[in-house]
DNA sequence: CAACGAGGTCACTAGGTCAT
DNA sequence: ATGACCTAGTGACCTCGTTG
């Protein structure tokens, strides 16, 4: 327990860097990200050529490939026409804008999917590594399964394994894209989704179960997410803070935390809060890129993501699991 | 014997749940407020924004939409003089909190009551609407009758809704905006009402209903503590607390808990307590700042503010009254 | 001492500038 | 027209002081 909380101080320390030093890259011509502009990250390039861009459609000229280029860092200059395309595509809008610094929920989320794309591994497994536990849901699962049984009558009820394979198994909605270039400009896009809520594009869509604020790293099977009532901070945070939430269309909202308990004699056991439920649910502005949807069983629970070509009795996880944790030193600058 | 434990500890979380869900929404951008800032629940970044732009109003810019800017989460950052109008409208003020370093459930339970009385609704109506559901009781009292019985006749009953449906009557302040904004930037706002009371001259001193502490749930109906010596707590609430307690007379009072005994091998499962009743049965001071034996005009509006800062002793000039309160802080040159 | 708001910090971004 | 660089905010997180 001691050496969770210890990996924990790292990652919250690493924190105060800043997110351009993680290796994104532009979402539409894959050079470097300088930051998230107008909902995608992107490069200084392509985020000037959309601001200029919106207000200045008539300039844009037409495509001499049929539309068909494909947009990287060498020719993003040479098509306009389709590198606007391409910027819509992955999301970027004039209503996407966010301010502010990142929380620190989502920069280690950054750092989880990224070690787990280099490494091969399911986000689970690295979380897992580093302490955060709330990416695995199976054993919350069984652990609210042993709980409180499968009584599903009572309306008093606390939430049954179904409650949350319903939430895992229920439909995505596809892609957002900016509503005031859509119509004029390409028409050909599928329209039939279009909404004025906007999704962020990256890749972290693969949280099964509440991605809860990284200041809470959450044993499962103590936290009784969804009717809500405790959860586990480690000592030293003593001030609200958020509680992250995925809802059935996969959009995270979050939920304000407030402390009830602090036993400050206790070094490094856990402290039991209550958080406030948001009954509005708002979606966070910066949200995320929602998966593709795949039919989910009980089984591959904590394996929403990697298409479950895996056995549930399979035992070589384990040995994912104890990999060494995250180099939290690199790549600081 | 189990089965009775589950059933009790099924309703203390659905308990603690309603008490616990604050469910505010910034009164500005209707983001998720993070507490109690300048006089209004708030978000993070309005706070901020008030806080900055108040002492620099000169930096405000001008509304291209003729101020008509329907501030919200997204667009909040667009338009700045319409977002500080929202600001001032909802009452945010340099001034001085009305409530004092209340709890923030005192601070709701005034604001509700507020709203109850100015739309001629009552107190339970005004809660819900504000994700207050606390305040409802009729649904857990039916859950408690489901599971113990219809017991009318024990003086222990549990409360039923009409017990806690008398609201009690108050002056009503209409809106008061921050004297030091208003005739400088917003003439164009209705400033009939400025010589109003300010909210912080009304006595909630009888309050009907509990603006206690979310850890606490007060409501006599909610309360299993009555039945015998016996109430259930999660593990992890180690430390002596306050209970408290509604007479029939909307008097409250508290005791103090502590743990008589604590179970630690069990991990999950609620820790049985005795409680150890505080002789003195202290009441609750429940008042807010008393109300002037005065007049109110504009000048007192003014002089309200000033008393209600660091210098009450301090003679001011009608020079000093028309003054703009004191705010030396964050200074943008 | 637990709760909480004001104020501060600084990681972040939209928009502008200007050499290319 | 482009994009590296700059500037004025913006807001998530934190500290400190007050207070009940
Ligand atoms: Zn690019
Ligand atoms: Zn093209
Ligand atoms: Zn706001
Ligand atoms: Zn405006």
């Amino acid at each position: 327990m001691a050496e969770h909380y210890r990996k924990h101080k790292l990652i919250i320390a690493m924190c105060r860097f800043s997110l351009t030093a993680m290796n994104q890259l532009c979402k539409v011509c894959n050079e470097p990200a300088a930051g998230y502009h107008f909902g995608a990250f992107t490069c200084e390039g392509c985020k000037s050529f959309f601001g200029r861009t919106y207000n200045n459609l008539s300039t844009l000229g037409e495509c001499k490939n049929n539309g068909q280029c494909v947009i990287n860092k060498k020719n993003r200059t040479s098509c306009k026409s389709c590198r606007l395309k391409k910027c819509i595509l992955v999301g970027m809008s004039k209503s996407g804008s966010r301010y502010g610094r990142r929380s620190n929920w989502f920069k280690i989320h950054c750092l989880i999917q990224d070690q787990a794309e280099m490494n091969g591994r399911t986000v689970e497994q690295v979380a897992l590594t580093n302490g955060q536990f709330h990416y695995e849901s199976k054993n919350l699962v069984s652990a609210i399964k042993s709980q409180y049984g499968e009584d599903t009558t009572s309306p008093n009820r606390i939430a049954q394994s179904s409650d949350i394979t319903r939430v895992l198994k229920s439909p995505v909605p596809t892609n957002v894209y900016d509503t005031k270039l859509l119509p004029t400009n390409f028409t050909h896009l599928e329209t039939s989704n279009i909404s004025h809520e906007r999704k962020e594009n990256i890749g972290y869509n693969r949280l099964p179960l509440s991605p809860v604020s990284p200041m809470l790293p959450l044993n499962s099977s103590k936290f009784l997410f969804q009717h809500g009532n405790e959860a586990f901070i480690p000592k030293g945070y003593s001030r609200a803070t958020k509680l992250y939430k995925m809802d059935v269309n996969h959009n995270y909202s979050y939920q304000f935390l407030a402390i009830n308990k602090y036993d400050s004699s206790q070094e490094d056991t856990p402290v039991v809060m209550d958080y406030l439920a948001d009954t509005q649910e708002t979606p966070i502005d910066l949200s995320v890129k929602k998966p593709p949807q795949l039919p989910m069983t009980n089984y591959n629970l904590c394996l929403i993501n990697k298409q479950s070509s895996r056995h549930p009795t399979e035992t070589s996880s384990i040995a994912n699991i104890l990999e060494s944790p995250l180099d939290l030193t690199r790549k600081m600058c």
